[in-house]
DNA sequence: CGTAGATTTGAACGTCCTCAAGTCGAGTGG
DNA sequence: CCACTCGACTTGAGGACGTTCAAATCTACG
């Protein structure tokens, strides 16, 4: 089927530098030198690319050839089952990485999918091998990502299996809000980049439930949601909504 | 708390080595070469534990020291919230690699603990690093793994988020046939060695729903269900069950 | 042979889903 | 500028699936 090269579907690319990016220190070249940076700047992370609202970087299928560094704007991924089922497995934004799933197959494994418009820094893989045999610590910080790609994904499997609705939203949102926060964002005002669809998929609940469970986060006073701005107002009763209300400890 | 160092904690080692290992061409070393096979039994894979039933590898955190190799039995990984609520995020069995998720942190984030008597090959992290560095397919074969392990994750999240209980403990009962199968096992006859609550964990249920849900297949006739052990009689039933019987396509 | 734990089964309940109608807002063209 | 349309969102009512609570059965193991 579709043999797509992801890097080569979207618009031309124009120059990246790890070292001159103010997210360095939340993203691949996280704790790497100066003189280490440079190398990375011209060897590894030579361009960008935008992904248009809508548009898909790579797609289940599409060959593994490099993995994407956000810069700008959110995706989505996404697995489907055979019978058409749709699962968002995440939200990913600015310094976040996109395709370690392919690494296994060299075929990706999920659709990303850009929720608005976007720009991404591409990774040649093979490149970005020859470089972890090379600098030490860049082979270290690759390792931590994956990792933390795994904790995370544990953390989605205790939301999903033993969480209700209600619980589910407050966690995503707390996560939502703590990614902000970590990039310079409010923790308390935000604007959802995906549908309550999108949202309810990822969550495991459908539209209506997602859009209920808001409806009664404000009633409750929590927080102020208005279409797809949320205003945090007691980010505390969230978090205790998640850990138990009161009574067990 | 608690900062038991996992490889110190068990019975006393005795020697391990990949190079005439049964299980290389499924485990860590697959797709070395002899003499970088011998490289890992002399620097990497020296030692094996023995791990009885019902005890724990490693807990949440645990200092991350070493990942391990399961060489016989089945384990489990499981991750609490505070509220005291577990998950089972996974079963392992032989040729599987317990504790990538403490990478990140440098702290063990799940449970691993044996569901029967096992053993299990230590591979200290650190030493791991250094050779992968030096051996080109062995860091390779590393990556393959995490991307695995990070796939494996996002069908949970499929299951859990967008199928209903027989359409999980199907998936969940042919995932295990095929790995047991990869082993050289019969792929229609099993015991399991988990009881019926740590499948529901797994698969976001109750005991009950699970015990129901074999009752049923059995009473369709997909299975002879007595106890632990399993009879499929029928795989391509819970396949169907799983892609979505006949109707939409 | 007795006890504790695991499993099965039943009945009532609750959460979330399904189906449906209505609201709201952005974009478009008259 | 306003009417129109489309998609996203909200809200309601009824129903389904899985849970909860309870009791009975079975097995393993000391």
């Amino acid at each position: 089927m579709d043999q797509r090269v992801a890097s080569h579907r979207h618009t031309p690319a124009c120059m990246a530098a790890c070292s001159t990016c103010n997210l360095r220190e939340i993203c691949l070249p996280m704790g790497l030198t100066l003189p280490e940076l440079q190398e990375i700047d011209q060897r590894l992370v030579t361009c960008r690319h935008k992904v248009v609202r809508g548009e898909k970087l790579f797609q289940t299928g599409d060959r593994f050839e490099s993995v994407f560094a956000v810069w700008t704007g959110f995706f989505k991924t996404c697995v489907a089952s055979k019978d058409g089922r749709e699962q968002v497995t995440g939200f990913q934004m600015a310094g976040e990485l996109l395709g370690l799933d392919g690494i296994g197959t060299r075929r990706h494994e999920v659709d990303a999918v850009a929720l608005e418009d976007t720009q991404i820094c591409v990774i040649p893989y093979a490149e970005l091998e020859a470089m972890a045999l090379e600098i030490n610590s860049l082979q270290q910080q690759f390792h931590r990502i994956m990792s933390r790609e795994i904790v995370r994904n544990h953390g989605v499997m205790l939301l999903l299996g033993s969480m209700h609705a209600e619980e589910r939203l407050a966690a995503f949102l707390l996560n939502l809000t703590h990614r902000l926060q970590a990039r310079g964002f409010s923790s308390s005002s935000l604007v959802l980049r995906m549908s309550r669809e999108e949202i309810g998929s990822y969550l495991g609940l459908k539209l209506e439930t997602v859009s209920r469970t808001f409806s009664k986060f404000q009633a409750d006073g929590l927080l102020f949601v208005r279409h797809r701005q949320i205003q945090i107002t007691d980010p505390v009763g969230l978090q205790q909504l998640i850990d138990g209300n009161s009574e067990d400890d």
